[in-house]
DNA sequence: TCGTTGCGAAACTCAGGCGTATCGAAATTA
DNA sequence: TAATTTCGATACGCCTGAGTTTCGCAACGA
């Protein structure tokens, strides 16, 4: 029985610095944040940035991909949570989560990166969308169809065709809306135009 | 008065040749209706792909980023002839555009590098925004200004809220939507839904 | 015919980044 | 203390691609 005797035996030598592993990976992530896709991301200014030698990052990860993958799927997907009392309060909780986080940088690279770059990293998107996107939309979901079976929202309603409603404009404003933070109703807005509709009680069909 | 004399004098030598322009405009677009981002295109491969020496090209462009410029200002936006009927009926013709085009491989590439490259590329975006984005925006704004006008839209619309709905939605369905070309009821749909509402005639605020 | 300019092809220099190897120092086990 | 492994640093060979130069030929005006 030695001292350290914790699950495997720990082999000898200098351990692996948890740490070195910790900076490389925010490297990536800060670098990622600046605005740099996944080719134009090199190792040595990630190893650079992270204040470490080449070697510690290939004795961990085989290439380039593989370490953006792991970096990636280190970033969480904190839902808010939903208060359900109403559709309509549960999906402004929502859109005004996705209105927070467009407000960061970092975020809005990543979502950069997932849009125009999942055809070339398959792998990466695999899991990003499995970690991030997935929750995100299974939450949004779930509300939709809360509100289909309580009847706050329309009986014959197609939900995806909702989701992509409600997450589409967020996106759209956030890429294409006015510069700088979104405004703070933004989310409130939205959810009650799509609830009401454009054309208010105008149009019957 | 020589021979020719139209415009400005000829200049002595052998005159350049419009077919190679041109095949070095489409090999670029070629390239990135191939998927690449601008970081990935290579000057070499422009060349190689036109039949053409690098001389050709760097005798007409300096480097890169001017040529890609040139290359996305070719690209017309043709917009579809508005029946004018309904407001209805021109959005459904709006977005249907917007559907087809976005089962064309060739747009949807552009459509990423526009997504994710504006901020490393300003010159390149001003100039994208200004040809093929600004023309469609208006258009659907007018659209909107109009359904205001006529009755046909609440008069308390946020018109750049609705033409997020809209454009966002019909751009998040051709990035996550189902695999392969959009349904060809898509457009209507969308826009039946975002008339209607979500809520039908159930909320009342 | 002669001078000029454009053409494609090829060779060149230069910069940057990949992945590997080697170094002396540090951290750990035995 | 000895053996082992990791550490950051640095150098290395290799490749890709940018942008330039040179070459012989082609296309034009005079």
């Amino acid at each position: 029985m030695t001292i350290q005797d914790s699950g495997a035996a720990r082999p000898a030598g200098r351990p692996r610095s948890e740490k070195a592993e910790k900076a490389i990976i925010d490297a990536t992530l800060d670098l990622i944040g600046e605005g740099m896709g996944v080719s134009e991301l090199s190792i040595e200014a990630i190893a650079s940035r992270a204040g470490v030698g080449k070697t510690t990052i290939y004795r961990r990860w085989s290439n380039k991909e593989d370490l953006v993958v792991d970096a990636l799927s280190t970033l969480k997907a904190p839902l808010p949570p939903l208060s359900g009392t109403s559709v309509r309060d549960d999906l402004i909780s929502l859109l005004d989560a996705m209105r927070r986080e467009a407000g960061q940088a970092r975020t809005r690279c990543v979502m950069n990166i997932a849009m125009s770059e999942a055809d070339r990293y398959p792998r990466l998107m695999e899991r990003f969308v499995k970690r991030a996107v997935e929750p995100r939309r299974q939450a949004l979901r779930s509300v939709i169809e809360r509100g289909v079976a309580t009847g706050e929202l329309r009986p014959d309603l197609d939900v995806e065709l909702a989701m992509a409603l409600f997450s589409g404009t967020m996106m759209w404003q956030s890429k294409w809306g006015p510069a700088g933070d979104l405004p703070a109703d933004l989310a409130e807005r939205v959810v009650d135009t799509v609830l009401l509709g454009l054309a208010g009680d105008r149009v019957r069909r």
